[in-house]
DNA sequence: AACCCGTGGCT
DNA sequence: TAGCCAAGGGT
């Protein structure tokens, strides 16, 4: 039992009509963003891929056009203290993606004489690069024929193809052969399509309240076809309040305005009460205190900050790693 | 393989 | 409002 192969797509659309019709769309409503542009180098490329992993479009921008002005090339990071990639993450979230890049950047110049690697294979050997990111940077950056795979796509194929509301939990092996089985043979309409399917997912084909009125595939869709069924699992969600990760992300923010070590006991109360005088990092302090946790869970959120290198003590104090 | 890792907009 | 969700990767 496998997932229907491109010959049994709903509707009567053959695979190039497909991709006409994709490739049509995406001239018509694709966004303009400067990581698309022609003039956009593999670092740029490289940059923006890993800056959109679990993150909006709209909160990249501003954060690209600034790691873009203050880093134009892997080597302009790479003699900057890895901090300063944190610290100009800002709060994209998932900062250990800045301090992956940092070190992306340093195995860039030390091991690929400062360009950013073309294949898949290289590019996967840096670090914060995985399989997507690694057939993203090679199709977009480099023209190559990738199967690349993001959560877009596989929701698109999942409705287009698979007649299913949501794909599985996970990546599975048959996603990537069905992938691989949709795509154009033409190495331009191939990074084309991977474009085109990415933007149909995040524009029109959503998780939720799917626009499919917009859709120009949506005479050849399977899930539209079955009668809209709704998803057969219900995603677990993503815990928040009270967690490590909220705590840590209030420690960094502390961290990412402060402009010396700050003090351990400073996390625990406010600075007052110490007898220190605010300053420029009051504000996230005292968003820090409100959050009112137990003292046994700050320990373990520094030690996690700690351990995965985000921070480092100094002087008695925590800072950005220098 | 399951779990961990930030942040904020949207419904 | 509380939960869902976003161009995933590492362990």
């Amino acid at each position: 039992m496998s997932l229907p192969g491109a010959a049994e797509l709903a509707g009567t659309h053959h695979l190039t009509d497909l991709h006409r019709s994709m490739d049509r769309w995406f001239s018509e409503v694709a966004r303009v963003l400067p990581w698309r542009s022609p003039d956009c180098s593999p670092w740029g490329i490289l940059v923006s891929e890993v800056m959109l992993q679990q993150t909006p479009v709209v909160r990249v921008l501003p954060v690209w056009e600034d790691w873009m002005e203050r880093w134009p090339e892997p080597a302009d990071l790479a003699t900057q203290p890895a901090g300063e990639a944190v610290r100009h993450w800002g709060r994209l979230g998932y900062p250990r993606r800045a301090l992956r890049l940092h070190a992306a950047a340093v195995a860039i110049v030390k091991q690929h004489g400062g360009r950013v690697p073309d294949t898949h294979a290289s590019l996967l050997s840096l670090p914060g690069v995985g399989d997507y990111t690694a057939a993203a940077v090679a199709a977009f950056a480099f023209g190559r024929r990738e199967t690349v795979v993001d959560t877009n796509i596989r929701r698109v194929h999942a409705r287009l193809v698979s007649g299913l509301a949501l794909p599985a939990p996970s990546l599975t092996a048959s996603e990537m052969r069905l992938a691989e089985s949709l795509m154009p043979d033409d190495v331009e309409l191939s990074v084309r399509w991977n474009a085109s399917v990415m933007e149909l997912g995040a524009l029109v084909c959503t998780a939720r309240s799917p626009k499919c009125s917009d859709c120009p595939v949506r005479d050849s869709c399977g899930w539209l076809a079955a009668g809209e069924p709704p998803p057969t699992y219900t995603p677990k969600g993503q815990a928040w309040h009270g967690t490590d990760r909220q705590l840590r992300g209030a420690v960094m923010a502390v961290l990412r305005v402060a402009d010396s070590p700050v003090a351990p006991e400073l996390f625990e109360r406010p600075a007052a009460d110490l007898g220190f005088a605010a300053d420029g990092a009051a504000v996230p302090l005292a968003a820090l205190h409100r959050l009112n946790s137990a003292p046994e869970q700050l320990e373990r959120a520094l030690e996690g900050l700690l351990r995965d290198g985000l921070a480092e003590m100094h002087d008695g104090g925590l800072r950005l790693p220098a």
